[in-house]
This record gives C-alpha cells, sequence and structure tokens, in this order.
DNA sequence: CTACCATTCAAACGATCGTTTGATTACCGG
DNA sequence: CCGGTAATCAAACGATCGTTTGAATGGTAG
C-alpha cells in the first residue's frame, strides 16, 4: 500500500521491495502482478492530475473575465506541479513517456479512458475562447501544447536548467514561458 | 552491418539478430556489446539527421527573404521525416524517448556533444530573426519547440491522427501546424 | 484456548537476458 | 593447393527477472 509510492515500471520488484522493505511475494498477494500495480499507481496519479486541473478548470469558468492564459494555467499548473512532486512524480512521468515511446497500445487506451473526458472538456472550455478556430484545428494545437508540457514535465532539454533556482521557482518560470507560448500558438491566424 | 538497422534498445538481441536473420553472437563478435551497437546505430542517425538540417539550414539562410516559418521549416522538417523513415525511424525515436523518461545521463551527455552545435547554429539564425528576443528567452521557446516537435516525432497524441491520410500528407500537415504555432510561440511579445 | 483466515517470509521455478566459448565454416594471399 | 585469418554458428554461462510455493506468523471470532 504504502511502498506502491515508489512503484516505478523500469525497475524490478525486487529493488521496489528492498527499498520499500517489504518481501518480494507481497506485490504478487497484494496485486496480482507488477502489470497490476504499475497500473494501480499510475491510475491514482492520473485521478489526482485529472482533480486538480478540473478544479483548476471549474475555478477558471467561474471567473467572467477568464483568459486564455488562464486556462492554459488550468492544463498546465497541475501537470507540471505533479511532475516534480517529490514522491514518485518524476516516475509517473517516466512511465507516461515510456509508454508514448513504446506506442503501449494498452497504456494508451487507458489514457484515453481515464483521460479523454478531461480533455474533452478543457477542448470545450478552449474553444468557448477561440470561437474562430476550427474543431480540428483546436485538436491539433492542443495536441501540440500537450506535447510541449509532456516535454516539459519530463525535464530534459538541452539549454535550460539553472541550478541556483529552486524547484518550486523553476516549475513556475517554466509554467510561465509554456503559458505564453502556447497562448500564441493557439492565437495564430 | 546491415542488419544493425533493425536495432533497437528494448528489443532483445536474439529478437533483434532473428528478425536481421544473423546469428547472436554476432553482435558481440562485431561491436562488443549490446550497447556499443545501439550506441552505433543511434549515431548514424543523428548524423544524418544534423546533416539535413544542416543542409536545411543553409538553403534557408541562402534566401535573402527568408522567414521564421522557413527556419522553423529547416529545424521541423528532417526530424518528422527521420521519425517517421520505414527503416528504423521509429526505433530511433524510441530510443531517444525513453532517454530522455529515463534521464539516462550518459545519452544525454552524447546528445549535447553531438547535437548541441547543430541547435546552436539554429539557435544563431533563430536570433537573427528574432532580434528583440533576449537569448535566454530565445532558448527556452526553443526549448519548447523541440519538446513539442520529439512529441510530434513519437506521434503520440490522444485526439488527432487519422487513417485515411497517407503517412506522407500526415507528416506534412504535421509539419505545417507545427511551424505555424511555433511561429507566432516564437515571436510572442 | 483454539481454530481459522489473512498476511509475511525465504526459497525455488522457469523464462529470458547479454555475453562467452570453442568448434566449424568461408575466404584468400602466397 | 594449402595455411591462416576472419566470420559464423550452436551451445552454454551466470545473472536477473516476475511469479509461485509452502511453511511460519499474526491477529481475531467463537
Amino acid at each position: 500500500m504504502l511502498f506502491a509510492r515508489h512503484g516505478f515500471a523500469g525497475a524490478s520488484l525486487r529493488q521496489v521491495t528492498a527499498a520499500a522493505k517489504v518481501n518480494l511475494a507481497a506485490v504478487n498477494y497484494h496485486f496480482g502482478s507488477k502489470e497490476s500495480l504499475i497500473e494501480e499507481v499510475f491510475r491514482r496519479r492520473l485521478d489526482e492530475l485529472n482533480r486538480h486541473r478540473l478544479a483548476a478548470l471549474a475555478d477558471v469558468e467561474a471567473n467572467p473575465a477568464r483568459e486564455l492564459e488562464d486556462l492554459l494555467g488550468a492544463f498546465v499548473r497541475p501537470a507540471l506541479e505533479q511532475s516534480m512532486d517529490s514522491a514518485g512524480g518524476a516516475a509517473f512521468v517516466r512511465v507516461l513517456a515510456r509508454a508514448y515511446a513504446e506506442h503501449d497500445e494498452r497504456l494508451r487506451r487507458f489514457l484515453s479512458d481515464n483521460y479523454g473526458h478531461v480533455l474533452r472538456e478543457f477542448a470545450g472550455a478552449f474553444l468557448r475562447l477561440l470561437p474562430h478556430l476550427e474543431k480540428e484545428e483546436l485538436y491539433w494545437r492542443l495536441d501540440i501544447v500537450a506535447g510541449a508540457l509532456t516535454y516539459a514535465m519530463a525535464d530534459f532539454g538541452l539549454i535550460k536548467r539553472k541550478n541556483d533556482v529552486s524547484e518550486q521557482s523553476h516549475r513556475e518560470h517554466t509554467a510561465q514561458h509554456l503559458i505564453r507560448f502556447a497562448a500564441a500558438g493557439l492565437r495564430a491566424a
């Protein structure tokens, strides 16, 4: 239960269970398989992210003077926050990125099932703020935003990243740049 | 030599050698280790990508009437082209994305060494077209472009992707959307 | 206290991995 | 034609993986 926090797809169960100081067989006893364990951890993360995003979206929608930047913030900030969470946030992104990389159909469907509705709600909100955009055009652009965000969550990048800034300020800096860039991209003619 | 084309990090040497119809031991005989094989394949791909990108960049720079969109095209199109190459292009992206995901320091340094100079040349060209941008600001934005591009290369995305369009037209469509979006993002105030 | 059920544990299982070995084959200059 | 070097091959090695097993342990209802 607790140790699931340490869960990470690429690591072996022996490493995970050793780090969590539980017996190796406990995983298969409680979860049935390693895959089920991963899915469980993954689902919790995704649920949490969905919750935060929808709450932020509701906040934005409640504001009559909302701007595109606010909406982007509701989409971007919860994701960056979770990806930099100390307790397994990085692992979450790692599993995600690996799933992307491997073209894992199973996880792809899983994401579509457990994340699609959030994406659709955001798409609706975006469409209301960008009424001149065709629906398909918006989807293309949101996909680009999602790509840039995912990349940022993985915290790769050959150029940026300073050591003298706190993690939190780095995150906020990232969010601001992403939001400004994406707002311009979404507003493009 | 030939079979290296099929190389893919996540796959086992037994799968790879079986698919290439060569003996299992041939890999260690010719390359020393699986890791060396991967690095070799990876380096070739990256060299090819660098070549194409620099050639496209030279073409753009030779044009006095060049626009930001042309420059972005020189950066984006060779990458998309290679990622959709039938012979191992997907594998290349897979290794790349996995390296991102795992925060592989080794491959990270490898990329920085063998790819940094291309990125720097492009950054210079971008800077000349966007003279009002601070250098650091440009780097932030280029990093976002790289992220969106990487994501597009992995061809993930929950929304887009139709089946009735050819791979080539899909690629060009992707490129155009990426370029338009990124141009607006880069030009943002 | 006892009987029962859930949990924990050390140990082993079978499969697969990357690598090594030693024999066999292919090639080729002298 | 022959000798030696390079390449190929089947087989095995040791390590590690996820999973299973069966005994030891814990707590709890009757």
